[in-house]
DNA sequence: TAACTATATAATGATCTGATTATATAATCA
DNA sequence: TGATTATATAATCAGATCATTATATAGTTA
């Protein structure tokens, strides 16, 4: 029980960085490659590769590796409450449709 | 749109705490005072103090003063995914009902 | 094979955080 | 009023966290 909560606190604290939080709003709307999250989130790649890892070693993505690229989803099924928390997060789906994702250096073509 | 998400990565952090969240949980069961939440954590007062303050200055919780005593209560009608988050933490009733809070210095008589 | 692209890892450093210890404030009680 | 109880605040510090810079790995393409 108490290992429990210990669990779901690491987990919210996962999602109480204001970078993981928006990256799981955009992973919300669909699956995406590293280089589409930097884009969007106008950072450094290590900077989204360090979070990543980290959200990854707390069972909320999983990654698909294609090609070069590393497409991250959610995997938040056994875990309501966060999708309860997404739901009641400003949807990012307006920002995505008008950024042209990767306009800058081509990426994920 | 960002300031929103920005202020619910800040509620999340706060939930985002073994102690903190072990603390909303017990107030998710009734209104408790200081002492009665040092009593069940087995922490020092200074510690409940400071995460009290914070959880306040997030605006989670109220505080209640009655005699000698503080009160503090849930303040998350507003937040609803932070009620789907409670109800998700294992509870925290047997525990209460079990213990006799404040055996050892007989606080909150 | 060499150059290029996408991603991961490592090292570093500034800042933040949680807990402790000591002290202050404020209400109650004898 | 003085002692006691409940709570808050301040100071300190070790450890965690986030971002950056530099470098490594691995797949792709010319």
């Amino acid at each position: 029980m108490t290992i429990e909560i210990e669990r779901m606190a690491d987990i919210l604290k996962l999602l109480g960085d204001r970078t993981r939080l928006t990256i799981m709003t955009l992973l919300h709307e669909r699956e995406l490659c590293v280089c589409e999250i930097v884009d969007f989130l106008k950072t450094s790649q290590p900077n989204i590769s360090q979070h990543m890892r980290k959200l990854k070693a707390g069972g909320l993505v999983t990654e698909a590796k294609r090609g070069q690229w590393v497409y991250y989803s959610l995997n938040t099924q056994d875990k309501p409450y966060v999708g309860e928390i997404l739901r009641h997060v400003p949807s990012q789906r307006k920002a995505i449709e008008q950024q042209t994702i990767c306009e800058d250096n081509n990426c994920c073509i």
